[in-house]
DNA sequence: AACCCAGCCAACCGCTTTGTA
DNA sequence: CTACAAAGCGGTTGGCTGGGT
């Protein structure tokens, strides 16, 4: 399988752009599109190569991207989608409006990762057990696999042993509320589903922002869980099936949803399956 | 004023995944 | 099913900038 020969044609500029080219870039896409990538560079007029093209439209020129600081409430769910997610930096922008992977991935090496560790430190001299949360360089999805069994797909990247027995060092950090009860991972797998903490809900969902709502609506509506939801809640959501069977083909945004109610308490973790 | 250094971030590199003939 | 091209993605690099000496 021969990679796709990139920008070593001879003649293609590497580097810095300039405001011109900007200009051919967003008057070629705006006119045209970017259907195809490879052949852009050429029809728009620029001497560079089609991912060079997409990097700069994808992470600077595209008309919704937000610039500027990053607001504490987008640091926090970088810092609690990071928990869940790993090094996915394209899963958690997917989350953040208006936000690159490749601004979240350098704010995070820069900002978040000091301020994390700043934390545990704190949080150390006060006696708690700390753990370094998978956030460097070495947290590749490959190395993120359960330690209970469950190793073969998507989802070692977001399962809970990733996250949820680190989690409980971050619990104020990540805004869970601290009655959520962070499920060991020797939980006995012919136990019956633990009753939902109600707070839980109320909190992270119920009062939730109205994406977050239909995010989790969209995810209950796909994963058919079974799922002791008391009424009132399950009336806010409208969308829950009380359904015996399991699902697990399941994608990034069902593994976040799927990671929320482990921490909640709600479900079996997946190697108990 | 000149130099050094650390932090920041845009851009690149190369591997993986996806689409298609 | 296979081979290849194209796109996507995450890790890394290197230039710029501002603060300190």
């Amino acid at each position: 399988m021969g990679r796709a020969p990139c920008c070593e044609k001879m003649g293609l500029k590497k580097g810095p752009w300039t405001a011109e080219e900007d200009q051919l870039l967003i008057a070629f896409i705006r006119q045209h599109g970017h259907g195809n990538w490879r052949a852009l560079p050429k029809q728009a007029g620029l001497l560079r190569c089609g991912k060079s093209c997409r990097l700069r439209w994808t992470n600077y020129l595209r008309p919704d991207i937000k610039r500027g600081n990053f607001s504490k409430e987008e640091e926090d769910t970088i810092i609690n989608l990071h928990e869940m997610l790993g090094n996915r930096w394209s899963a958690i922008a997917a989350r953040l409006p208006g936000r690159t992977d490749n601004e979240i991935k350098n704010v995070w090496h820069t900002h978040l990762k000091k301020r994390l560790k700043n934390y545990q430190s704190t949080s150390n001299t006060k006696g708690q057990t700390v753990t370094e949360p998978k956030c460097d360089s070495n947290a590749s999805s490959e190395s993120n696999t359960m330690n209970s069994g469950f190793e073969s797909s998507e989802y070692a990247s977001v399962s809970p042993q990733d996250s949820s027995s680190e989690l409980s060092s971050v619990t104020d950090l990540t805004g869970l509320p601290n009655n959520v009860v962070i499920k060991d991972e020797s939980m006995d797998t012919s136990e019956t589903f633990p009753q939902i903490d109600e707070s839980f809900w109320s909190e992270e969902l119920s009062t939730g922002n109205s994406t977050m709502q239909s995010d989790f609506a969209g995810f209950a509506e796909e994963l058919q869980f079974q799922f002791p939801l008391s009424p009132s809640i399950s009336a806010s959501f409208g969308t829950m099936e009380h359904v015996n069977e399991y699902n697990f083909n399941i994608d990034d945004d069902m593994g976040f949803w799927y990671n929320l109610l482990i921490k909640a308490g709600g479900l079996p973790e997946l190697s108990e399956i």
